[in-house]
DNA sequence: GTCTATAGTTCGATAGAC
DNA sequence: GTCTATCGAACTATAGAC
């Protein structure tokens, strides 16, 4: 063996492959999925396109990284924010202003995260990753209704509603860049009620 | 010219190519897209491999038009379903239940054609028909706004929000095959409750 | 990492329609 | 007699197993 893998190496290779993801994650957010060609990604990586094949084995793995990198985050935001909430309402209301704001600030990517036609490996990790925001929301549903904040129901089946919910009002601003404005406070409307909080107004 | 498409031909082409979407239709229904390869499409079809590619320009384009059909027939279901109904509530009502309904009767090909990983280019036709029920339920929230049954609200919001919300919660129970026997209760409350009908028990 | 199996697609030959 | 639709085996690529 003229090579043996050091850690010097080890680290080496591990930053370039951290670089590889975060040139791709860069061009999805500027053009989506379709922008992130492997020649385009290794040019931004400062890398040739074979090197790619060294990390990754092929396109859809590197853009199922991308995924779960950038959507992983994601999840810890809103969960975080749902930990500085109060009430379940109040949790409720924060997973949609943190998830809406969050996507608004970086729309193509959102877009390319949320609905964007891609691969049905990116496919298989939404279903995954929607299932993960679906429990931080059904934590927080089923906290409310044993604290009597929020009326008896079936937590795991009105949090998959909250976050289909969230997700496809999204959708459309984000895939024309065109938010109406009320899109957000319609959607928290929409979630207070559907919980069954008592008050739904909102000044 | 020695050979041209009489009727009697073309219409014998029209009967294949029907045959092949419906084989493929039933395929999906059974065991998902998965099971629906060209071979096996083909062989329940009564014809050879090769001509599938008389119709279709490859696989994708098959699976595309399956779905086209099948979820046509769906949102037109819908659509009559919301115009026999009353009140806007009634119309939202009549929406879960007949969307439900008919895919629990159909689940695995309910749960292909809502989730299933398969190919961008279905993707691209969910978010194209995901719009179409929207349109509907947009409709029914509009009037019930405009005759003051339902508090003002962006109907248009409020509409994708209730569809994410729909087939979200139908996702679980139709890859599990397991249906807790209150979703369809639990998503009529919720989106009672969403829209701001004034009663918002049921029975 | 290699190898095998399987699935999508192609294409020359054949049969049948005009 | 010419043209087209169909067949089905061969090719190619991909994916899963060892």
């Amino acid at each position: 063996m003229a090579y043996r893998r050091t850690p010097q190496i080890q680290a080496r290779l591990d930053a370039q492959r951290a670089g590889i993801v975060q040139a791709a994650s860069d061009l999805v957010a500027e053009s989506g999925y379709a922008a992130a060609s492997v020649s385009r990604v290794a040019a931004r990586a400062g890398i040739a396109p074979g090197t790619v094949y060294n990390h990754f084995a092929g396109k859809a793995e590197l853009l199922a990284e991308v995924f779960r990198v950038v959507v992983g985050n994601e999840v810890d935001a809103v969960r975080q924010a749902t930990q500085r909430a109060g009430s379940a309402v109040e949790r409720v209301v924060a997973v949609v202003e943190t998830f809406a704001g969050r996507a608004m600030k970086r729309p193509r990517l959102a877009y390319a995260l949320l609905a964007e036609p891609v691969d049905p490996k990116v496919d298989e990790l939404r279903l995954r990753f929607r299932r993960a925001f679906t429990e931080v929301v059904a934590d927080a549903i089923a906290d409310g209704v044993r604290s009597g904040e929020l009326p008896p129901q079936n937590a795991g089946v009105v949090a998959s509603a909250l976050v289909g919910a969230f997700g496809e009002v999204l959708v459309g601003p984000l895939a024309t860049g065109q938010a109406d404005p009320d899109t957000v406070p319609t959607a928290i409307t929409f979630a207070t009620r559907g919980i069954g909080a008592t008050d739904a107004t909102h000044a």
